[in-house]
DNA sequence: AAATTATTTTAGGCATAACTAAATTATATA
DNA sequence: TATATAATTTAGTTATGCCTAAAATAATTT
């Protein structure tokens, strides 16, 4: 078994790749809020157990078993954060902490009762792809909101989910995944964003609409 | 925040406190499965919380603020057990296992959410009381089934929760609590029970019958 | 090549929680 | 009441796990 820091090392680990390939230990050190000391010790560790491949100096990478390993915490993470929200109605700026708690002691059983329970669902309430039991990771090709052009018409795919604080902001003009807006005017000077979601016009700064990300779509569908 | 430990400490003396009085560190060190010396050692660590009394040589004894957290505990667990079986279907000798690990895990407001899924229940899979959000304890009162005589009609109250050996054998009678049953004959020399349960004939041995508690019933209900 | 930056090693700290062995205290027995 | 037995406590040890500061080393930049 592993401790809950090797989990949430390698769960790290694998997020870092995502964004960036090789994963520097200063990175990751920063990332889980540790001294640079302390990811080196941990990186040994995870190396002598053959879940990261390791040089001096190079960066960590996972090895396959490493992340299996990742991928099936990600999961534990993502179905109880869906779980707790359409099951037992937490809402969803709180479920990243629940599950953050829960994922390390879940068993493969209840894992699959809520799998099932949820319909073999693909994302969380935050939009995040929920890895299948293979560690088959849904594809998703959404685009950050920043990206977006004045006169664009989109469907938000995917937030944070960390925040909580960011998650009732989003959640108070309704940008849950799933949601169509259109953006209206891009302040210049890298301004904020004004947008049109079902009618209503918001505005949404720009350290806001970094932690969006969306699918572009021709028209809106009005409903 | 305590740790793991300290409150299954704290659940293993209100349980053996229930039963009889004042709790000796060696029954505590067995029913735990640790030496003597290191239960006086986490004693030491919850007197110092204001969590026990306990005076050299006499035992120990649960403070209000102790029997709370403990009380608390157990809610969790009890709860726990009953949603895994009834929302998720785990089998009611799963329930108890996993419930070990969640109990020290889930907040307050996942408990509240799943207390109303179930409709404030008063008792777990196995007949055990839960604890409400004040600590206020069901009274029940059941008595063994080595007390009961030939031809009594009773009904299972409650069964011990952490053998599941023991339950998948009771499920295979239909030994559930609610079950009602009538002994037929109670071999001498302490031997085993012959029964009768809904028409169905069955030998429960004296060491199962311990593990029974049973409400005495002047019929059956022929169903 | 020198200086800066990043990483790694070393050595040690702290918390938790278990253990053994020996000393102490309480209880039972002769 | 003295003594033997049992239970409890003390004291010191072990093991795990993760962390840090400081020093050493490697890589990168100027």
């Amino acid at each position: 078994m592993l401790t809950q820091a090797a989990e949430d090392y390698l769960k790290s680990i694998y997020k870092l790749q995502e964004k960036g390939g090789k994963v520097s230990t200063g990175i990751l050190a920063e990332y889980l809020d540790v001294k640079p000391a302390s990811a080196t010790g941990m990186i040994k560790k995870l190396k002598s157990m053959n879940l990261v491949s390791h040089q001096r100096y190079q960066g960590v990478t996972l090895t396959d078993a490493g992340k299996a390993v990742a991928l099936e915490i990600i999961r534990h993470h993502r179905l109880l954060e869906l779980y707790l929200n359409k099951a037992l109605g937490v809402p969803w700026d709180g479920v990243h902490e629940e599950a953050e708690k829960l994922e390390h002691v879940i068993s493969e059983d209840v894992e699959a009762r809520m799998d099932e329970f949820l319909g073999y669902p693909t994302a969380d309430p935050h939009g995040s792809p929920i890895p299948d039991k293979n560690g088959v990771v849904p594809e998703t090709q959404s685009i950050p909101m920043t990206d977006i052009q004045n006169g664009q018409s989109c469907v938000v795919a995917e937030v944070s989910d960390d925040d909580s604080a960011l998650l009732r902001h989003l959640g108070s003009f309704n940008l849950y995944p799933g949601t169509a807006f259109q953006v209206l005017e891009v302040a210049p000077f890298d301004g904020p964003f004004t947008i049109d979601i079902a009618g209503q016009q918001a505005v949404i700064g720009r350290e806001v609409a970094k932690n969006i990300f969306v699918n572009k779509v021709d028209t809106i569908d009005i409903a």
